[in-house]
DNA sequence: CGTCACAGTGAATCTAAAG
DNA sequence: GCTTTAGATTCACTGTGAC
């Protein structure tokens, strides 16, 4: 990694979130989850139709007199993120609609690129108790590149391996914290009042980085962005300003066991994969030097050089150049577009001989 | 009503969005939808896997210079939507990450009381054809009143009864407008680039209105929320600059027979099959990632990967994959062949698993 | 008339490595 | 930094035409 001299990787710092970062070198980190103070200015408690009263947010750290001020503050933390992630990091950052959009805004503005706004969606959210307004089934994370020319990392593949290989989308449903993963005190009391499912954690880590790769939480809370990027092999930096949290996090955190690296390790992309040269194919005679291609339809046929090359009427270069310049296409992947013709009829992508030899 | 004395109601204002507003009388509608531009800022054009390019939004209305024109425009249409509204009126606003941040932070700064942000999952989206981001499946709706002490109307009974008799709640799953809705010219090609399905209007309104109320849409494009306001028997004032569009979206109108209030509270709610990713299982730790699974004679063992796939030996891949290649099989179904194996030595499937956290 | 294969399309901020 | 080239990348649904 080559930055991580004054990294103080897979610690808890303790102390107030702008003081902390202002301590760590720039371009260090290769992720940002940021679950910061929701500002949801609550009005009196609120009351279940039973009579229960209902365990809202309403600690100290969580009210703020105004939305300039929420937005101050917002801006402050998100620069030093800024400052603080690497030019081909990315930053995830969780809120519901009482701050969430100041956080898109506030982002924006400061020059970060968002790369997609996903929907947490609760499988067994909170009722509305009252019957004014829909189900508040929902929280909205923002994923964000440094900037609009940022080379982030997308592990796609892994994304859709985790989604029985279609595409995952932008709506993800996971259930609450619950069970024996909530955290709780000797009393039977939450430790934390918006602790994080592991789940969710699980899917943002392994979407944006890589095993042994740095993550930061600036708002560590119960440490769910700790735990499960210890688990998947990754570093982690946590800053948490309440003691009593950042001692819970702790020690949840020692409890963990990395999983084995092998496990990890996702499944590498195509595009990560080494490159087979298509002279390559030529070389070991799996496609002779002389013989001819067609493409899937049998329209055009094109004749094989002995240097890789093609051939076909007036059109000679790659196996890319010559099928894009017959279809008359901007470009062309060739190795999906030509076929060997065997003997007996059938045809063979060049695609599935090149994977025959990738790795001999 | 009382209030109406001066409203063009039922019809389409052709003209500037900000000069046809100021034509309104204050306090006048009980209702507001706008689907303003989203200020989507595409660069070049993009190619689709088979070759294809995508039609995308290129519209003049849709190009700012800069945030801040578009937080100006912002400001001023909703600074006069607000005025124009009842005291005891809502808005909605629809947008997608590229602006509806932007929406959310000026509403909140206007005074406006935002009440929830409704997900549209859109169940046939485009998919990312790079690769390089999830799937923008969704966009997002901000309901709000005119300020925090707002008795604003909310239709709680008919909402649930539309949902199954469940409270509805903040993620709505709706097709994309396709098929014989889709307005279109001649040529058939699209009337406008981002016609919304009627079936959103539908709950949109159904939500926050009666019968005889006035629905005003300052970006009335297609005529979406104009023709859904008139066949629940509901009144609309529709804003459009464009004629062509205020044309098509006037012939669509006048078609529309009104529905009789019975009625209107039926619509198809489809329902969703719950479909569980075998990876969902892995980040829910229910299938940690590093353990093993094995098959019904403990033939083969594979090793569980933090991405959904499995590990046997070379073979790499989904469940059913790798239970494919072990036994080589053509395929395999491997909810049906996989085990895990408990301390104790019993095993379970991986179907029964499944079965135990669907729909959850 | 049904079935199947294939083409078309939808608010999209859509590449990365080598030279 | 730049330019050039290789080559990776799609889901759900609708409509049409062949058989």
């Amino acid at each position: 990694m080559g930055t991580g001299i004054d990294l103080p990787l897979d610690q808890v710092m303790v102390g107030d979130c702008l003081d902390m970062l202002r301590q760590l070198p720039p371009a260090s980190v290769h992720a940002i989850f940021a679950d910061p103070p929701y500002n949801l200015q609550l009005k009196g408690s609120l009351v279940r139709p039973e009579g229960g009263r209902v365990d809202g947010v309403d600690d100290a750290w969580d009210r703020f007199d105004s939305f300039p001020a929420y937005d101050a503050f917002t801006r402050a933390w998100l620069t030093e993120c800024r400052r603080v992630l690497r030019k081909d990091g990315t930053i995830w950052v969780i809120g519901a609609y009482h701050n969430v959009f100041r956080l898109g805004t506030a982002l924006q503005d400061l020059g970060y690129w968002i790369l997609n706004d996903v929907v947490w969606r609760k499988s067994n959210p909170m009722p509305n108790f009252r019957g004014r307004r829909f189900t508040n089934a929902h929280e909205t994370m923002i994923w964000a590149s440094r900037g609009p020319e940022s080379r982030y990392k997308f592990n796609y593949a892994a994304m859709k391996s985790l989604n029985d290989d279609v595409q995952m989308r932008s709506d993800w449903l996971i259930p609450l914290c619950t069970g024996a993963e909530r955290l709780r005190d000797e009393d039977g009391k939450k430790v934390h009042p918006t602790q994080k499912p592991e789940a969710l954690l699980h899917r943002v880590i392994l979407s944006c980085t890589s095993p042994g790769e740095v993550v930061l939480d600036p708002f560590m809370g119960s440490g769910t962005t700790a735990a499960v990027a210890k688990r998947l092999g990754r570093r982690f930096i946590g800053i948490e300003r309440d003691e009593t949290y950042a001692a819970a996090a702790q020690a949840r955190i020692d409890a963990i066991t990395p999983m084995p690296e092998s496990a990890a390790l996702s499944l590498p992309a195509k595009r990560e994969q080494p490159r087979v040269p298509f002279g390559t194919l030529v070389e070991r005679g799996l496609v002779p030097a002389g013989s001819r291609l067609v493409d899937r339809h049998r329209r055009w046929k094109a004749e094989v050089g002995a240097d890789g090359t093609l051939r076909c009427g007036k059109a000679v270069g790659s196996i890319h150049k010559v099928g894009a310049a017959v279809q008359e296409a901007p470009s062309c992947n060739g190795w999906l577009f030509w076929h060997v013709e065997h003997p007996n009829g059938s045809l063979r992508l060049l695609d599935e001989l090149r994977a025959e030899i990738a790795g001999s």
